[in-house]
DNA sequence: TACATAATTGAAAGCGCTTTGGATGCCACT
DNA sequence: AGTGGCATCCAAAGCGCTTTCAATTATGTA
């Protein structure tokens, strides 16, 4: 059944019904009464690629996923990506991801911007100085960032969250409990959130007239193996840390196992801070100590990116541009004041 | 710049030169030539939505994705996509991702189908008596599912694991290392793989006069929490198990915090296999005491799904129907000789 | 040389929708 | 009766591609 059909059976012109079921004011509300009907009772769906073809919005959101063969899948990622699809559900939007090789990930964004089965596109996993900016800027299509890119003028579209406070404040009150000796397990070094926490580290160390030693900072995926490899390597150094800021809840987990088998006490022996992401997998408060973290939902971001992709494709109102989510600072077990040698 | 465009440029006809991009073979090799090199020159890239009305074609593959306010994104989706794309890429295919109320999967598999936006569809997180299997019938578009569903005629197109093999094989191991009293942490009561993986527990212990407990079963959500509190109700059993079977390495997470949390020894007094579906973000081999598992990779049955998909679209020859993994029985540390009362 | 055959290329008809630019009829008002 | 304004509706022109059918030229054969 198409809208030629449709319209022949109704006795009317295809314009008449196309207009009627889109809304449009000039036509007889007895008459759209008639078309919706006839709709029903047929089963009639438009075709989504012709009313594309002459629309040129595809009602969807475009997204690149990182992924090769043996690339880790990320838990973070599928959080956010619920986020998004929670907001995208009530407008009738979909997702088309382009998978693609992360070392190809301009390229991939490229054509799937062009390939024209987008209106909107999303962009995560930033880098310092990344190089899709320019290329999200020369585009012409509504995007949203996640995240920022570190040293990029800040003049993209974009929703992050204030890393460097988040570790600016963690540290200041692991200062405050009087540790001084801190270690970082941080996410991959290029990515413009490590950059960023990693300095709010290094400025409240400062303050003190600390310093991050160059051996107390560590960058890998944050899986939970990870975690395990950097905290080993840390309890085997000479002034061995007792404050450990951390870039995930996951990282954590095996940071914690690695204090477990050394026979260590959380919150005693070794304070722990982690960045708390809201995944539903790890709560941070039935860890077996709980954790104190900086916690900011990662699908909470999905959600509100979503409104914004999709409210600038439909042109309802105008949205902040840029907006920077305060994290907040919970202190449950796992920090503790400094122990004393 | 549009095919039309093109074709002036290169004084060519709009036939021609779609057929030269198209590899038919009835094009002159110096024409194509040079209509590749103008492709280049131009940046030219054919509209997609133009080409799908035309052919009909999308070059996408569709899945639903269960989201809604508050529901738990999956690590298991997030790793099993990944997968689909690794196999994806490699064809210029992308997804497209229809988020959907969980109670509302048939009728948005539904809508997805019609909509025209997909060429194929992936189905998962099946049920027993699954409705969606007669809805996919009726639709006269390329599917395979992930697993089965229990209680239908198995003629439909399907990748599974076999639950009830590897549960059977898993608890055979505890019977002969002696133990009598199981558990099993399974994965939501109404999903086919508990199902079947239920009956893989019972059917052993038939064999040696033994049933399962009302009370030493439990489904839940496959979280680390809901490990933790079924695990701690089994412990409160009067008649306490000494051999837990468990869905999900992400369960046994949470279960092995509770046996620590009761003073247990995990291989001692405690036995535990877990299923893993080889997430990155948990080796239960990097377990503090390695897991006993059953393996199979959920991400290589992405792949494979995915070339099934994309194949028969493609209509590159034919795939088989039906499609049953055997998992490796894995044996490790979590499994010792039943404790002696 | 004449004719069948193969190799190349093109014109034009869709694919199913939206939208522009009129029609048409009806009414109120001069 | 003449005019302008409304409310409705429609024919037809795209949107940018693929594909059928036909035309043209080159090649080979009798």
């Amino acid at each position: 059944m198409n809208l030629k059909q449709l319209s022949e059976l109704l006795g009317l012109s295809q314009t008449t019904v196309s207009r009627a079921l889109n809304g449009y004011p000039e036509v007889n509300e007895a008459t759209r009464e008639r078309v919706l009907q006839a709709v029903k009772e047929t089963g009639y769906r438009p075709n989504k690629a012709a009313q594309r073809l002459a629309t040129g919005k595809a009602g969807s959101i475009g997204l690149v996923m990182p992924t090769a063969p043996g690339h880790q899948s990320d838990v973070h990622f599928g959080e956010f990506l619920a986020g998004l699809g929670e907001e995208a559900v009530r407008h009738d939007f979909h997702f088309v991801i382009m998978p693609a090789d992360p070392d190809d990930e301009v390229a991939a964004l490229r054509r799937l911007a062009i390939s024209g089965n987008v209106d909107a596109l999303f962009v995560a996993y930033m880098r310092g100085h990344d190089p899709r900016l320019a290329m999200l800027r020369s585009l012409s299509m509504p995007y949203v960032v996640h995240g920022r890119s570190f040293g990029s003028e800040p003049d993209y579209p974009y929703l992050d969250i204030d890393n460097e406070g988040a570790f600016y404040d963690a540290t200041r009150l692991l200062l405050q409990l009087g540790h001084t000796r801190f270690a970082l397990m941080n996410g991959p070094m290029h990515l413009d959130f490590a950059i960023r926490r990693k300095n709010g580290v290094i400025s409240a160390l400062a303050e003190r007239g600390l310093a991050l030693e160059e051996g107390c900072m560590s960058h890998a995926l944050m899986t939970d193996e990870q975690g395990l490899l950097a905290m080993e390597h840390f309890l085997q150094l000479p002034e061995r840390p007792t404050a450990i800021l951390c870039s995930s809840t996951v990282l954590a987990l095996g940071a914690i196992r690695a204090v477990n088998q050394a026979g260590l006490r959380l919150g005693e022996d070794i304070s722990l801070i982690a960045h708390d992401d809201v995944l539903p997998l790890l709560k941070p408060e039935s860890f077996s100590v709980p954790l104190t973290t900086t916690r900011s939902s990662l699908r909470a971001a999905g959600v509100r990116i979503a409104q914004r992709l999709i409210g600038t494709v439909k042109q309802a109102g105008p949205f902040p541009d840029q907006e920077l989510w305060k994290t907040e600072l919970i202190v449950r077990a796992s920090t503790g004041p400094a122990p004393k040698f």
